[in-house]
DNA sequence: ATGGTAGATACTCTA
């Protein structure tokens, strides 16, 4: 079973580069974010040309997420339990092939100690507080998407510069960290220990032909799932593609 | 230290 994660920075613009990247690489399942487009205008008959069934969480402009599947999505809900009505988008849960995911688009911050980072932080929080009181580590729990954190130096292409900075300060780091203590492995890193692996780049500046990039799209996965994951890798063809999202996709493989 | 690009919407915000 394939399991891939992709922030498409807007469905409707990157529709050529998804559908020609679901056709490549086939996954079972697809979690989209910032598809910046609401529930009516979400491409459904496109993904079910394709074969998948689409569960979309969307608003206009900003935010957005989305689940594509070949198979069955139940129980899906949308949104964090204490949302407040007209919340941004940025969640939605469905269960698949027995597994329950968890598809996330974490606020970005903008910049440390802005409003919108303290409303980063408190909506890292609210997450928590949501798997605490729903979901057991011994369930099969898959928790992914643009966290919008770097955990590690080796997931930064330079530390130093980054350090404090919005996408990689401690107190981000801080409470991701309380997150993963709800029972997540980074699945990712089961199976790649190298540096210099990213999923995000700056359309500036010739980020990604530099590859100064971020790891900070990510799958989580509790312990049965860790058991079962046999790899996962970030595919970088699409970032080569004419018109390209700034994110690649990350792909989960399980048994 | 600055500015560089991209998407949606409506002449600006967000990333």
């Amino acid at each position: 079973m394939k399991i891939a994660t992709w922030n498409v920075n807007s469905v409707l613009a990157r529709l050529p580069q998804v559908v020609r990247w679901l056709e490549a690489a086939s996954p079972d399942v697809l979690c989209m974010q910032e598809t910046k487009c609401v529930d009516e205008k979400f491409p459904a008959d496109e993904f079910a040309r394709l074969g998948y069934l689409s569960e979309s969480f969307g608003q206009t402009a900003y935010n957005g997420v989305a689940i594509i599947s070949r198979t069955k999505l139940e129980n899906v809900t949308r949104g964090l339990p204490d949302d407040e009505p007209g919340a941004q988008s940025r969640l939605i849960a469905a269960n698949v092939n027995g597994i329950r995911l968890v598809n996330t688009y974490f606020p970005n911050g903008q910049a440390v100690g802005a409003d919108k980072y303290y409303f980063k932080l408190e909506w890292i929080r609210r997450l928590k507080s949501f798997l605490d009181s729903s979901y057991q580590p011994t369930e099969s729990v898959l928790l992914c998407g643009d966290f919008n954190i770097a955990t590690e130096d080796r997931d930064v292409h330079n530390p130093e510069l980054w350090r404090g900075r919005i996408l990689f300060s401690e107190p981000e780091k801080a409470a991701l960290n309380a997150v993963k203590e709800w029972g997540f492995v980074d699945a990712f890193r089961m199976h790649n220990h190298q540096d210099g692996q990213f999923s995000w780049w700056d359309y500036r500046a010739g980020a990604f032909r530099r590859n100064l990039g971020l790891r900070i799209d990510h799958v989580w996965v509790s312990g049965l799932l860790a058991k079962q994951s046999k790899a996962v890798v970030i595919d970088k063809e699409p970032r080569r593609w004419e018109r390209p999202s700034d994110h690649a996709p990350v792909v989960a493989e399980f048994d």
